[in-house]
RNA sequence: GCGCCCAUGGCUCAGUUGGAUAGAGCGACGGACUACGGAUCCGUAGGUCGGGGGUUCGAAUCCCUCUGGGCGCACCA
């Protein structure tokens, strides 16, 4: 529906253009026309600024511009009841309820279509979170990473993008090995053999708790194995059973991956090797005190990073050079990576990545999560993760339930600090903004629930009686919902949409109270129950693309 | 010391290519249906958008600087 609005303004910057009464730089076939529904009513039902973004470009005052624009529209659709020229110069349409009716019917006939605006056009998105060492437990920063990452994939996905969610795995390297050490010298503890357990070691429980597993299956046995050969057969098997624990936590908070790539893998492969090879001799590698230094002060960095050390192990950013190379090479459109900001450091070292294998900045995008703090009530929950003494995600999943908790990760913008306290979370009143939403989708089913009740046999839906203030509010809100999935596709923010859905349940609850939906008038109440129906769908799919659930009651 | 992020009512936060009188929620106070669910709704109070300078028709938004907080600065991952 605002296609045609805003084609009839471009035929108006057009037609001025052609009569010679602004320059010709003014118009082009990539100029847009923005609307926005205005906060007040008498500035209208959608305004533009269209004349305020041209005022540059003509070297004109925006209050002429908007004169001259609207007076060679050559004709408005006739849903348009009147135009104003308000302030300096923004151009306000008043609108016939009849055009919200048809945005409504819209909706209603066609709800799937509407919901997934198709900007992806099918397009390949690799987005790379949580990714968390196989070293232990998911704490609540991963959780955070996690839940902004799979909304954004499940967003990506609905306005048309075809998306892999991938975990990369660390899984080799020195701190796999010191992982081996550490359930290899709990084992020993636990046989009664008196090891000092050394300060960088795993200090968890869970290590122990492995320990004690393999006691039980296998009893002293590997006591009579070499060392070396001990350790790395548990090193494997603490990191199978730790990213089993891992995939089960990400499972229960409703996360699934199409892709574990294993950082191992690379260096069997030999992409490693091959890799670095390449980058030597395209000159972005070089060799000095013995050690392979990597160019990325060449796009901003402090100093150059070490790829291979003069001991001649690479460090964990030789893989990863030959990790984002991989990702290079499977032809994404986009690649997102989402990492917690404490490793905001590394943000160069991609970067240089990227331009010595070519690909443009804007195919990688780096999202940096701000790290958590736990909270209970007023008091920050003590989290050192060197002692292990940290909550885990799925201990915080436990307690709040993963509705408030994915809730509350997507409330805030990803990159300020979050402050999570598990008591609000848990609180069930309107305190808690989690209920807030899901009540009016089990208030909308409910009424539902009555209609089915009630037997009512209702005629066709007549929108047109769909005439208060109220009720076109709600169709105006319903309407901005495409807009809003592909915002957060493009500014890959998905909080825009947990508040958007916020505002949409406070304009159904303010209705809800006002008026009665189904009333003894037939009529009115099937127009309204088309409406609450429509609502119903936007709040439901709006929920699902978070990850949570919608309730019919509660 | 260097780099990145943040700073908006008492608290927690929104604020879409820079746009009209900066918005919510919570907390506080006062109210609401004999009717579809009161986990709801209505009203009142509360702001020099951390300070200062700049850019322009116009700045919470962009630039500079200062202050305060977080994080990172390894031939660790």
């Amino acid at each position: 529906m605002k296609k045609i609005l805003s084609k009839s303004i471009l035929a108006g910057v057009k037609s001025s253009v052609e009569k010679g009464l602004i320059t010709s730089e003014a118009y082009s076939s990539s100029l847009k026309v923005y609307f926005e529904i205005p906060k007040e009513k008498k500035f209208g039902d959608l305004t533009t600024n269209i004349a305020f973004v041209l005022a540059p470009i003509a070297k004109m005052p925006p209050r002429k511009l908007a004169e001259i624009i609207i007076e060679n529209i050559p004709a408005w659709p006739n849903d348009v009841d009147r135009v104003e020229i308000a302030g300096s110069g923004f151009i306000n349409l008043f609108l016939k309820p009849r055009f919200w009716h048809k945005v409504l019917r819209q909706i209603l006939a066609q709800p799937k279509e509407f919901c997934s605006p198709a900007v992806g056009r099918g397009r390949k998105v690799n987005i790379e979170f949580v990714s968390a060492n196989p070293t232990g437990p998911l704490h609540v920063g991963h959780g955070r990473c996690a839940v902004v990452g799979d909304s954004l994939a499940r967003i990506l996905e609905k306005v048309g993008y075809r998306v892999t969610r991938e975990y990369y795995i660390n899984d080799a390297g020195r701190q796999m090995d010191i992982l081996g050490r550490s359930v290899f010298l709990r084992y020993c503890q636990e046989l009664g053999r008196d090891v000092p357990f050394p300060e960088d070691g795993y200090q968890g429980e869970y290590i122990r708790d492995i320990a004690r597993d393999l006691i039980k299956e296998r009893g002293d046995s590997i006591l009579s194995m070499p060392e070396k050969e001990a350790i790395s057969l548990l090193t494997k098997i603490a990191a199978d059973v730790i990213l089993h624990q891992i995939k089960a936590d990400l499972t229960l908070f409703r996360i699934q991956f199409d892709q574990w790539f294993s950082e191992k893998s690379l260096y069997e492969s030999r992409a490693v090797e091959r890799a670095i090879r390449y980058l030597q001799k395209k000159g972005w590698i070089y060799e000095q005190d013995g050690a392979l230094w990597m160019k990325t002060s060449e796009v901003g960095d402090e100093k150059d990073r070490v790829v291979v050390r003069s001991n001649g192990e690479p460090t964990y950013y030789a893989s990863d050079i030959a990790y984002h190379r991989n990702k290079f090479q499977r032809r994404y459109a986009r690649l997102i990576d989402i990492w917690g900001a404490d490793h905001h450091g590394y943000v160069n070292r991609i970067r240089a990545v990227a331009r010595a294998f070519s690909v443009s900045e804007e195919r990688v995008s780096i999202l940096l999560v701000q790290l958590v703090r736990l909270m209970r009530g007023d008091t920050p929950v003590n989290m050192s993760t060197r002692k292990a003494t940290f909550t885990t995600l799925s201990e915080v999943i436990e307690e709040v339930g993963v509705d408030a908790a994915r809730f509350f990760f997507l409330l805030r913008r990803f990159d300020t600090h979050l402050d999570f306290d598990l008591e609000l979370a848990k609180k069930q009143s309107s305190e808690n903004p989690v209920y807030y939403t899901q009540y009016a989708h089990a208030r909308l089913c409910s009424i539902f629930r009555e209609v089915e009740k009630r037997q009512l046999h209702l005629p066709d839906p007549d929108l047109s009686l769909l005439r208060n203030q109220e009720e076109i509010q709600l169709i105006q809100k319903l309407s901005l919902y495409p807009q809003v999935l592909i915002e957060v596709a493009e500014s890959l923010e998905p909080h825009r949409l947990t508040f958007y859905l916020i505002e949409l349940a406070t304009l159904f609850h303010k209705y809800y109270n006002l008026y009665r939906i189904i009333s003894e008038d037939g009529d009115l109440s099937s127009a309204r129950l088309a409406l609450a129906s429509a609502t119903q769908a936007i709040i439901a799919d709006g929920l699902t693309l978070l990850g949570i659930s919608t309730p019919a009651a509660m």
